[in-house]
DNA sequence: TATTGTTATACTCTATAACTATA
DNA sequence: TATAGTTATAGAGTATAACAATA
């Protein structure tokens, strides 16, 4: 007899379940030859067009290095442009381009089929009720609507 | 105008909620000097104590190497113990040192700060609900109880 | 002197492949 | 020849620090 295995609880599962979510969608989104930070990086600038890195880095908490390399990648692929501004040249505004702009649809659909695919073992009146539940949480846990908290990487205790 | 930033459905909220959980239990679990992943395994060994290494990889599903290194560093710290096997001198049973079994303990009660913490904005039945709901999807998708899908990498696509 | 953006560098985590010992 | 475990190595992703341009 040894002592017992302490139950996860539904705090596990929640890990557990987000953990699952972001490995199938990396995957699907992964068929439009994204990641998902540089799909939520695009949902960012599609949200506050012609914003500078600084403010995009400040809006999902990460640092601005790091954004700086990812709007490197999108950039390379023609995705979004940087716009230097002439009343003050350190500032690079991040816009789409059109062909970012018609890969957001197609992030938008990927997204809708996920969804469907995760959550197909519940009816509509629970999605419903999942769906109440978990923005109940992430409202009293501070969470940014739309922000994935992968961005930044907490502090060791 | 430009094209609207398409909604995130409720798989974004899991994905969300989910790493957010993960950050908030690493940097609990910190205090214990143990990372999550580490805190799996000593887990996994509680429920099956004298396995092979061979046997909590395929548990965990993670590769061979991984476990290697992280028992490496449990047993270090005199946590768990490697038990060569006179029959098959190739196998090594892994067990909880007594420091290990005293460990779990804090784990489990760690666990549930954690968990309180986390739902801290549920009444007892939407915690009942949510748990609910979490379980149904994850026996769906393929989950396995108590493992967390984060030791083994999904191939792109 | 302060701020935006960039580059250089190092660190952590994980995986792949090669190797050792036992069978 | 096959299996358990190990070591060596390399890659991805991210962070910290130093630097350049502009204000």
């Amino acid at each position: 007899m040894h002592a017992p295995v302490p139950p996860v609880g539904s705090a596990f599962l929640l890990t557990q379940l987000g953990t699952h979510a972001a490995q199938a969608f990396a995957q699907r989104i992964g068929e439009l030859d994204l990641t998902p930070p540089q799909t939520g990086l695009l949902r960012a600038i599609a949200g506050a067009p012609g914003s500078s890195q600084q403010a995009l880095a400040d809006r999902l908490g990460t640092p601005a290095t790091r954004l700086v390399a990812l709007v490197d990648g999108l950039e390379e692929r023609g995705l979004v442009e940087r716009r230097r501004n002439p009343a003050d040249r350190r500032l690079h505004a991040v816009h789409l381009t059109d062909a970012g702009t018609a890969l957001l649809a197609d992030i938008g659909r990927v997204a809708r089929e996920h969804d469907d695919d995760l959550l197909a073992a519940l009816d509509p009146g629970e999605r419903a009720r999942l769906r109440e539940l978990l923005a109940k949480v992430a409202a009293d846990r501070g969470l940014a609507p739309g922000v994935h908290p992968g961005y930044r990487t907490l502090p060791p205790a």
